[in-house]
DNA sequence: AATAAGGTTTAGCTTTGCCTAAAATAAAAG
DNA sequence: CTTTTATTTTAGGCAAAGCTAAACCTTATT
């Protein structure tokens, strides 16, 4: 296994981000990247010469197999170390981003092997996402958005979407955490907004608020 | 702060541990960062433009106050994540450096601060190197070379130099660890080897791993 | 004091990775 | 089916970092 350079690396989760297996345009790649288009043109070449992505000019950009299992690598390195920020270091979830997106680029199989194994095999990291197994497999996305349920059911907080500083802000200052559990008391037919209840009490979350959060019921 | 390349960092970092606050030549530092001399003059005239050093042509390159602090906060980082490597992954401590040599340039004071209280605030990392603190002042360099005692006395092995993969697998393979003591039985006047015992037995010290190996009266 | 040797710097080239501006192509609108 | 618009690519620059080869200081030797 190669090494790759951290700009590299970024392509790659970009494009993986962007669009899993499935080709990506110059524009969208750019936009994520944070870089103008001509430069996209160039790296996606230089990916292409190493067998990391497939280019069809003027059509889009596409990983290779080879490529998807990379970027699966990154992601894992990604989210066990946010898990690491989060559970061993004590980090807000929203801090842990721009951090983790730093460690991940450090190259050491048995690194990452001993930090998945020192915190606890986890399936799943700080925001709920699936942590990529070693051979690339996915432990599978957790729950539905909170406005799918019905009235009356009991739920269980398992993932938030990473919606940005504001949104994790507004989870800690309602001190929403993963492994809350409500109940559902109503849905607002006006605009959809629910009204969720425990033992502290009930509150309402926006309809905004409650796009970003998935449940299970429990 | 400002923020430092990779690179620049290395240079600092090196020239830090060869010289101190003293000048440096082209050469040493050429050797040391493993380039050639003409890529070293062009480094530290970018240096020298950050007031990180000062820089005499032909003479010789010094760090300046600014340097010497990064070059501490740099050595700091590295000697706390060698100390995360050893004491929570169960890393060897030959295996630690190269990984370090990578964690250390992460950028986040806070990550510093969690991680340095996470290990429990050490002063000294596991090869019994000295951790700068947060404010760059110095703990004490630990020990004497096991040479330096008498017959008789009773020593702590309290730091090793980094003297390579092989000497650190001679400690292992004799099963010498930081914190293990001995009594010092003998010392060769033939080749100034020694001979340490234990409750488990006697063994005989080459010159030559005495040297890298201090220890303090118990 | 002159010169040879060794170390240092300059000059010029390479790659990565980004930029702007101009040309080329694909897609959508008339 | 042509033309306009939006996207993408080429062309040419710039900075960081490395390299080799040639020129240039220092120092040591004669």
């Amino acid at each position: 296994m190669k090494t790759h350079t951290e700009s590299e690396e970024n392509y790659i989760k970009a494009l993986y981000h962007l669009g899993g297996g499935r080709p990506v345009s110059n524009g969208d790649l750019a936009q994520r990247i944070g870089a103008k288009g001509s430069s996209v043109t160039q790296a996606v070449r230089r990916l292409g010469q190493k067998d990391l992505v497939n280019v069809v000019p003027y059509k889009g950009v596409q990983l290779t197999p080879q490529g998807i299992r990379l970027a699966k690598s990154i992601l894992r390195k990604h989210r066990l170390w946010e898990t690491f920020l989060v559970d061993k270091l004590g980090f807000g979830w929203e801090e842990v981003h721009p951090l983790a997106e730093q460690l991940e680029h450090i190259q050491s199989e048995e690194l990452v092997d001993r930090l998945f194994q020192f915190l606890g095999s986890p399936k799943h990291d700080p925001h709920g996402d699936p942590i990529p197994e070693r051979d690339g497999q996915m432990p599978p996305v957790l729950g539905q958005p909170i406005g799918a349920f019905t009235t009356g059911t009991e739920i269980r907080i398992v993932r938030v979407e990473d919606a940005g500083s504001e949104f994790f802000d507004q989870l800690d200052t309602m001190n929403i955490n993963l492994g809350n559990t409500y109940e559902i008391r109503a849905i607002s037919a006006f605009d959809s907004s629910v009204e969720l209840g425990s033992s502290a009490g009930t509150f309402w979350l926006s309809q905004n608020m409650c796009a970003n959060i998935y449940a299970v019921q429990s």
